[in-house]
DNA sequence: CTCGTTGGTAAGTTATAGCTTACCGTTAGC
DNA sequence: GCTAACGGTAAGCTATAACTTACCAACGAG
């Protein structure tokens, strides 16, 4: 249930935002801080969480710590959500309801 | 920026459990708190909170509400996840990049 | 009409997420 | 060696999200 953990990650704006910011590539902390509205420690912390998540990566370069997207850590809350569009996957379901309800409709 | 809204709503595991309940299909309050961790108001504050996301729609029944799952919900949420694959997106903001900075590597 | 069922809302509590300031370790330059 | 830039961590504050219980309105059945 990783995708739940991203979810919850990604949550936050501010969160959201430095993230976003990664897709435009690698960065160090003071140039993904530029500009927030928020204080360079809280930048690190959320890119502290971001890492734990999976969601970013870190390497050092001299006094720099350069982060950079792990889109991989996307992959889980990709699937989860694409299973909502998935029709086999419906049918199964709705098949399992027949044999349970009375039957009503379905939505949409 | 509808998507930050839903990656909010979605974050809590509860409310989380109680949409993908209705994958299922559509059901009444008592049909979606059974068996829950939390109280039956606590599912209806989390059914409130979904329904004004656009994710879920209520419809009433005589005395019950029946909710369902509303997928166009999601829709925005999973084109911003799907933009993160987008190669063409991807290529162009490479581009920009490289107009601004002295230019580094690229994750991956 | 009365009573049981369904479920929304109000009020209040509590845990925690996100922020701040202060501080410290590390590397580079002079 | 000394000093300045970078950035991670600690401690503490505060707003709020998720929950609870209590209550009430709406409809159905007898």
């Amino acid at each position: 249930m990783a995708y739940g953990n991203a979810l919850a990650v990604l949550a936050d704006p501010t969160r959201r935002t430095v993230f976003e910011r990664l897709r435009a590539g690698p960065r160090p902390v003071n140039a993904i801080a530029a500009g927030l509205p928020v204080s360079r420690p809280a930048v690190s912390q959320h890119l502290k969480v971001l890492k734990e998540a999976g969601l970013v990566e870190e390497r050092s370069e001299g006094v720099r710590r350069i982060y950079s997207l792990r889109r991989e850590g996307l992959r889980e809350l990709r699937e989860w959500l694409d299973g909502f569009w998935d029709v086999a996957l419906e049918a199964f379901r709705l098949e399992a309801e027949k044999s349970h309800m009375s039957g009503s409709g379905v939505d949409e």
